[in-house]
This record gives structure tokens, sequence and C-alpha cells, in this order.
RNA sequence: GGGAUCUUAGCUCAGCUGGGAGAGCAUCUGCCUUACAAGCAGAGGGUCAUAGGUUCGAGCCCUAUAGGUCCCACCA
């Protein structure tokens, strides 16, 4: 039956109407079926707060392929969507968004802030989600799932009060990151460290006497960063070993403006070489001086409020900001004689990830979880292959961090997360954690309790991710059957965010890991190389691009030319050839469809033809590396062969090899046996090619033939032993490469492609003239001959016929005009020269012991194929020379 | 400071366990050949960063050097 198909391949609407069609078949939905092998994969749940961008779209394209190629393969295939509460970024955002309408936060409340937060996610919490859907992502919508929705609560407070029990959360006064915009702290994790220009502040205290006065002669100098946190110093170090300041060690000094006394104290985490060897110590704001007033029993003062304002504790510069305090000290030492010098000092300073502003370190009473214990199991896990990580490298940057690991703060003085499921006493103090509040303190039956005021961090539901949207804490069938997942697909940057914290919570949550291979993507950069931020303004919008190509060609171009974890750069170019590609099949599908027969194709057992064994071979290969290649995650080789593999081979070669016997009706088994082997490899080329691009294989799989309803629920092609065909393969090789010779020598004269001439091939091998007898009729169209005559010997050929010469045989073609026999005779010349490098390189290893006594056989074998090859050739062309220099 | 990674054709990048250098785009030359000009046929273009080493044989393995990118730590 031929069908009218448009001569170009246009996408738009295309798309939408085929997702339409799976949706509403329910194709993405997987039930428990016991009779099938589960194959799950969870989405990285995007930001509700997110829209799509190239980020997205590589790492959901990643999951499409392999969730449609293990669906194919007749897995029961899940991909578990869901979205993000994304606590930090979302609040931000809200915060935005309500200063715009002149409101700020605590205006409205606890209440009324989560009721417009909700409101919020009610509006954007679809939008990404639609715009996964023009990608194509073949996800089980049915099972979207949300970190804050009644499931995954339920498995966030039970988390917490379970591993609060087993004494793994903790509340501690500690030393954390402070963002004093976003009035919360941060983990670790979030901080960033930027290069920044700043200040070295020499500075000078004096000494106390014995007597007890300040001495005016007797100092110590040192440097700082931050000056303004002088106002926190409760002690000066120097390093136990350092002579200048033996006898230092016990003395006090002088704070200048505050007046207080500090010690000097011995501790060897002072750099002798660095600067002056004398370090200031503030507790209260320097991570690694809290360390050291801990170990010499420091105390520790705290001088900024929340917002990084000076509190009382700095005296006449409260109520200051931090960069006005530093000001004004500096002026003051200065004026008071103890500032030394200012030099320029470019430092990493830290700040936060979302903000970008200062951090300040700060104690505060904050949640941990301890991580000594928990994160053995995930450290094992990697280390024996239970978990693998793709590409392996990235083992080293997670033992990086697993080996360094410190405890996690979890608390967020935020609104918009998981409220931490801890009560207060307000008699007695008592903390109580429990999934529910309880009616009562149970130590002094007080009655008046409140719930702690901070969220968790994000990341801590995100942990549980793989077994929260599969029911737990119940235990689900779901949970039984699709957990732990086959793969996780994302990107390196949030490796520690989020991979590591999903691989311990598995272990400890559900004793067994979350998944077996992590598979990182890199980031997608702009054509210059730069990453694609809002800032710069060169992002890309992937939706534009579907719109403008199609999500095939995005896909595919998202997919090629980059290997496992690098980063790659995005080029319109790019997306255009892909878009040419799907061009090209749906052309070449136009072409198949065009040439059935209206009554449609009825040819059960087809008289296959050389031709038609070899791309059947040919194809039969091609299903064998793609599999192999998918299975292994390497995506971009496995399609790349497909590429070729359409283009070239099927396309160019085949295509127009059959095109003779598709215009011949009067040979109908010829006939019917081409057009049965174009249907046959177009269809399982199209099933090789479906992952990648699953709208215009769908779309020609479905016009082409009407038994299957659905590509996308095919059976994935399989390796067949009966279409092996090894000596129809090099036959065609051997045709092919005699029309390339041809067309190339066609070329170099200037004859018009419109001229046909006549063709001989003079062989005395039986293989070839078999050959080239069964392979006449294309051999003749595609070397644009007039008549092709097959002989063994030089019988009736022009003296100055132009020659070819191939691996036994050599082509003729006499031309009318004549041919200057010179630039004939420099051709063959030419090709003289070469075969002399390859006779030599061939003989260069033939000839060497060493290769031949330890080289594995099979080189060696080929080697001499090759040897017995180029000598024949070379004895052709030096026969030819010989009659043409007569 | 520690580590990772990259350096291959004019550009962007592939090249899986070592066995005669590839793709796309760009360039040049012909073609509107009845599937496709988003196409077809042909061509040019690379001492695979540098220097050593291992090997019969190195783009691939080892060492050093130079340059780029990134991650971690962070010295006040």
């Amino acid at each position: 039956m031929s069908k009218e198909l448009a001569k170009t391949y246009d996408p738009k609407g295309i798309e939408d109407r085929l997702y339409q069609k799976w949706l509403d078949k329910k194709y993405f939905h997987a039930e428990v079926d016991h009779s099938k092998t589960p194959f799950t994969i969870v989405i990285p749940p995007p930001n509700i707060t997110g829209q799509l961008h190239m980020g997205h779209a590589l790492d959901n394209t990643m999951q499409d392929i392999l969730i449609r190629f293990k669906r194919m393969q007749g897995y029961n295939a899940l991909w578990q969507p869901g979205t993000d509460h994304a606590s930090i970024a979302t609040e931000v955002k809200i915060i935005e968004k309500l200063k715009e309408e002149g409101i700020n936060k605590e205006d409205l409340g606890r209440e009324g802030f989560l009721e417009r937060a909700w409101d919020w996610k009610k509006e954007y919490g679809g939008r990404i989600v639609s715009q996964l859907k023009k990608l194509g992502s073949s996800c089980d919508w049915d099972r979207e799932r949300f970190t804050m929705d009644e499931g995954c609560n339920k498995a966030v407070t039970e988390v917490f009060c379970k591993m609060h029990e087993k004494g793994w959360i903790y509340k501690g006064s500690r030393i954390i990151n402070w963002c004093p915009v976003c009035n919360t702290s941060i983990s670790d994790a979030e901080v960033e460290y930027a290069e920044q220009a700043g200040h070295f502040w020499h500075i000078k205290y004096p000494l106390i006497e014995e007597d007890g006065t300040v001495s005016t002669t007797k100092f110590v100098e040192f440097a700082t960063t931050r000056p303004e946190t002088m106002l926190g110093d409760t002690a000066v170090a120097v390093n136990p070993e350092d002579e200048r300041y033996k006898d230092m060690i016990g003395k006090k000094l002088m704070l200048p403006i505050v007046n207080r006394e500090l010690p000097v104290v011995a501790d060897s985490y002072v750099d002798m070489e660095f600067g002056t060897g004398v370090v200031k110590i503030t507790p209260a704001h320097d991570p690694n001086d809290f360390e050291v007033g801990k170990r010499h029993n420091l105390p520790e003062i705290n001088i900024l409020n929340d917002d990084a304002t000076i509190n009382e504790n700095g005296g006449k510069f409260c109520g200051m900001d931090r960069y006005e305090a530093r000001k004004a000290i500096v002026k003051e030492l200065d004026e008071m004689g103890l500032l030394v010098r200012i030099e320029d000092y470019s430092h990493n300073v830290g700040t936060h990830d979302r903000c970008k502003t200062t951090i300040e370190p700060m104690i505060k009473q904050q949640w941990f979880v301890k991580m000594d214990e928990l994160i053995k199991p995930a450290v094992e896990a990697v280390k024996s292959g239970d978990i693998q990580l793709i590409p392996k490298r990235m083992e080293k940057i997670y033992f990086n961090w697993t080996d360094n690991i410190r405890d996690w703060c979890i608390s967020r003085q935020l609104w918009w997360g998981h409220r931490i499921p801890a009560y207060y006493c307000s008699k007695c103090g008592e903390i109580t954690v429990a999934p529910q509040a309880p009616g009562k303190c149970p130590k002094c039956g007080c009655e008046h309790l409140e719930q702690d005021p901070d969220t968790l961090d994000t990341w801590f539901s995100s942990a549980l991710w793989p077994f929260s949207t599969l029911g737990w804490p119940e235990q689900t069938e779901d949970l039984k059957y699709f957990y732990p997942t086959d793969v996780l697909v994302t990107g390196y940057d949030i490796i520690f965010f989020w991979v590591i914290r999903m691989i311990f919570s598995g272990f400890e949550q559900m004793g067994e890991k979350p998944f077996k291979t992590v598979l990182f993507h890199g980031l997608v950069r702009d054509s210059q190389g730069r990453k694609m931020s809002k800032s710069l303004g060169n992002g890309i919008d992937p939706l534009e691009i579907i719109d403008q190509y199609g999500a095939d060609a995005l896909r595919l171009t998202l997919i090629t030319g980059n290997a496992p974890g690098n980063d790659m750069r995005f080029y319109y170019e790019r997306v255009e050839a892909n878009r040419n590609f799907a061009n090209k099949i749906w052309n070449a599908s136009r072409f198949i469809m065009m040439n059935m027969p209206e009554e449609g194709l009825k040819v059960s057992d087809p008289a296959l033809e050389p031709v038609d064994k070899w791309i059947l071979s040919k194809l039969n290969t091609l299903i064998k590396d793609v599999t192999d290649n998918m299975e292994s995650f390497e995506l971009g080789i496995a399609v790349q062969k497909v590429y070729d593999f359409i283009w070239d081979e099927f396309c160019d070669w085949y295509i127009e090899m059959v095109k003779p016997r598709l215009y011949n009706s009067d040979d109908k088994a010829s006939q019917g046996a081409a057009l049965w082997t174009l249907r046959t490899v177009l269809i399982d080329a199209l099933k090789l090619l479906h992952p990648y691009m699953p709208f215009v294989t769908e779309e020609i799989f479905c016009t082409l033939q009407s038994e299957e309803e659905s590509i996308m629920i095919s059976k994935w092609p399989e390796y067949r032993e009966a279409w092996n065909f090894a000596k129809e393969e090099k036959d065609i090789e051997i045709i092919k490469e005699a029309v390339r010779g041809i067309r190339n020598v066609r070329t170099e004269m200037n004859v018009a492609p419109s001229k046909k001439a006549q063709v001989f091939v003079v062989s005395e091998n039986q293989d070839i003239v078999n050959a080239f007898t069964e392979g006449r009729l294309f051999f003749a169209a595609l070397a644009s001959a007039s008549e092709v005559t097959i002989q063994s010997d030089k019988e009736g050929i022009a003296e100055d016929a132009v020659s070819v010469v191939i691996a036994n045989a050599t082509l003729y073609i006499p031309f009318a005009e004549l041919v200057d026999i010179t630039q004939e005779i420099e051709r063959l010349q030419k090709e003289e020269k070469r075969l002399n490098g390859e006779l030599a390189r061939v003989n260069g290893m033939l000839n060497n012991e060493k290769f031949m006594s330890k080289a594995p056989e099979a080189k060696v074998a080929e080697e001499r194929a090759k040897l017995e090859k180029y000598t024949q050739m070379m004895e052709q062309v030096k026969e030819r020379l010989g009659q043409l220099k007569k």
C-alpha cells in the first residue's frame, strides 16, 4: 500500500500526537509482574521552581534511551518520575516574588507563607513535567511523586526518628556555615569557594607586662583578612616549636579597643612558615579557631547577629554591618598606631552556592547526622563493585569525599520543607523527637510543647527518593519488586549532595544499595565552552530547539560525540545535522513505501540475492554491536553506528543497488526479495534507533506496517545466525571498491555524469567473475556503465582504455574520446607508489622475526592476506604500465 | 597544597581491552540522477601537545615537561 508522505519530515504536530497516543495506551505504565524482570530508574527529581534546561534535557534523554531500550528487550521497565521541593531554592524565589508585591516573609507568618508556597508549587510544579513530556520522556506519570507529598513526609519523619533513637542524629552547638542573606545555616557541601581580591591587614597587639601594665614597646604582630573578627578574639596562638615565640607562650596580650586580656597559647595548627607565625584566635567565627578554642578551653564570643551586623558583644560597633565595622576598626587601630600595614591579598572566600553571599562561620545549635558509621557500607559498596560508577574515575571523587567526611548539618532556618519532628517543653526544656506531637512532656508532664521551628536540608528527603517513591516505609509490593533500582543517571556535580547520601540512606534504611550503576554525564556548555547561566544570558532553551528542529534532533545532539562524564558544547550546526538525519530516514522510508505494491507485500520466503544477504549480514553485525554497546552504557557509540549504517550502507549503497530491481516488474521474485529486504532492514534499523529518536521512528513504523501498533513496545532485534553471510559480504565489498574506483577515475577525467561508458571487468578469478555477473545490473547503474562485459582476458578492449585495479581484477573503461596517456600513466604510477608503500610495510612486518614469533597468529594471517592482495594488484598495475609505455 | 581530566583535520569532538588515523561542520570540484539540494558523487587537509621509556608494534600503557579545564582542601 503506497502512502503519501510529505517530502520533508516535519516533527511539529507529529510529536505531540504520538506522545498522546503512548499516554493513552499506557505504554509507560509499569505494574508488578513476576513473570518479567524489572528494570527501574528513578528520575533525579527536578526542582519545582525550575524550567527545563539543557542539563535536564541531557539527563532525561539518557534515562529515556535506557528505559526504552530495556522495555523493548522485554524487561518490565519502570521510570519513576517526580519533583523536588528544593527548600532553599524555592523559598528564595518565593521571597523574591513577595518582595515585588511589597510583602516580606515575616508579615505573612509561617502558615501564610506556606500557603503561598503551595500555590507556587501548584502553579510551577506542573510546568517542568510538561516540558519533560516534550522531550519524549517515557516516565510512568501515574506514579508521579513529590518530595513533600504524604508518603515522602512519612519517610522523612520515620528516618529522622529512627536515626535519632540510634544516636545518629543529634542536636549540638557547633560551628556552622551561616548565610546572612538567606538567614539560615547551610551544609559544607553548599559552600562554594570563590577567589576574591581582598586585603591582609597587618596588626599588632601589645604585651601585658608582668606587673600588669600594657607594654608600649613589646607587641605581637600578625595578619588577618577579617579584622572585624578581633571583637571575638579570645587568644593568640603560636606554634609550640617556634623558637621566636617560645617565651611568649603563657603570657598575656591586650586586645585593643575591646581591652580584653588574651592568653598566648601554643598549638601545632599554626604554620610557622606562614606570615609572622602568629594567629589570632576567634573561636566563634572560624572553624579552625573553633577547634583550637576547644583544645585550650577558650571562651567563644559570638559577635554577630544573624544578618551579619555586629551584636552587643561588639561594644560600640554594635549595630554596624560587618564590612562597616571592618572599616571602623581598621581606622581606629591605625589611629592607635597598631596597624602595621595593609597588603593586597587574593584569597578564597566561602560563599553560599545559591545566593553567592559570603558566609559567616558561627556557633549555633543545629541538628547533625553523625557520618562516621553511616558512611561505611556506602564506601564498601563502591570499593567492592557492588555499585558501579561510570566512568570509573568518579570513584576517586567519591572516595575523596567519604574519606574526609564530616557530620552533616541538616537543620535549616527555613519554612519551606520538612519540619523537624522535635518538640521542646517550655517548662523543663526536654526535647522529644517523635512522629507526632506528644500531648505532654514525658519528663515533667507540662502540656506546653513547641515544635522545632527549623526544617530539614532539602537533600535529606531526596536521599530517600529511591525507596520513598516506591512506598517505603510501608513494605509495598512495588518496593519488593522494583528495589534496588538499576541505574541512576545524573551529573557529576551532585555526587556529594545526592548520590552519596542516597547510597548510605539505602543501606541504612533498606539494608540494600539503592541502585546498581550510576551513570554520570557532564555539563552542557555553550559553543564557547562557557557554562550556560542566566547571568551570562547564554542559555539555550531546549524547548525552542524542540520547536525548531524536533525533539529527536535535540536528543541525538545531546547523546552523540561525547564520552561519559565529559562536558560537551552545544552547537546549532549539530542539531541541524541531526535534523537532517531524521529527514534522511524519513525519505528512505518514503521511497520504500512508494515502491510497495498496492495490495501489500506478500513474500514469505524471498529468494535473496547476494546484495540482500550483504545488507542483512551488515545489519546482523550492527544489532550485535549496538546491543553490546548499550548494555555497557556506551550510548553515543551505539547510536553513531546506527547512524552510519542507515546513512552510508543502507541509503547510499543498498537502496541504490536495488533500484534497478524495483523498477523492473518483469522479475517479480527479485523485486519481491528486494522489497522484503528493504522493509526488514528498515524496520530493524528503526528499532535500534527508537530509543534515541522515538518520534520519527514511531511515525515511520506505524505508517510502514500495520500488524504492530507501536515500535516502542515492539521486540528489540536480536542477532540471527541465519543472517551471517560472510561470502556475500566480501563479494559486495569488492564490487563497492570497483564502483568507487570507477567514480574516482571519471571525476578525475571530468567525464560528465550523464555520460555512460562501457565497462570491462577482466579477471581470471571465478569468484570475482561470479560476483560481478550476479551484480551486473546494479554495478552498471552505480558505475554509470552503458554495458558491463565480464571476461578473463583483454580481448577486444581498446588500448587507450582507462584502467582501475582492484584485488584480483582490472576494470577497463574505453572512452570514445582520446585519453591523455601521460595523465593515465601518472595516475597508475601514483597507484604503484601507494602499493609499494603498503608492500614495504607488510613485508617489514612479515620479515621481522620478532613479529613472527610474538604476534598472534590471526594478525600474521591478516598481514599475509594483505601481502597476497597487494602483490597481485601490483602485478596488474605493472602490467598495465608496461602496455601504456610501449 | 592534593587530585581528576583534556591537548587528535580549519572548528567541535569520537577513537571501547595497544595491530594500517575517524565523524559532523567548514573548504574545494562536479551533479536539480523520478526518496531526500536538509540531497548525491568525488577531493584536499593530521610527525594524534613535547621529551623519554615499555613493546615485534603506541593516539591508546609508563615517566617527566608545558598549557587548558574542573573538583577537593584551605594558611590565619
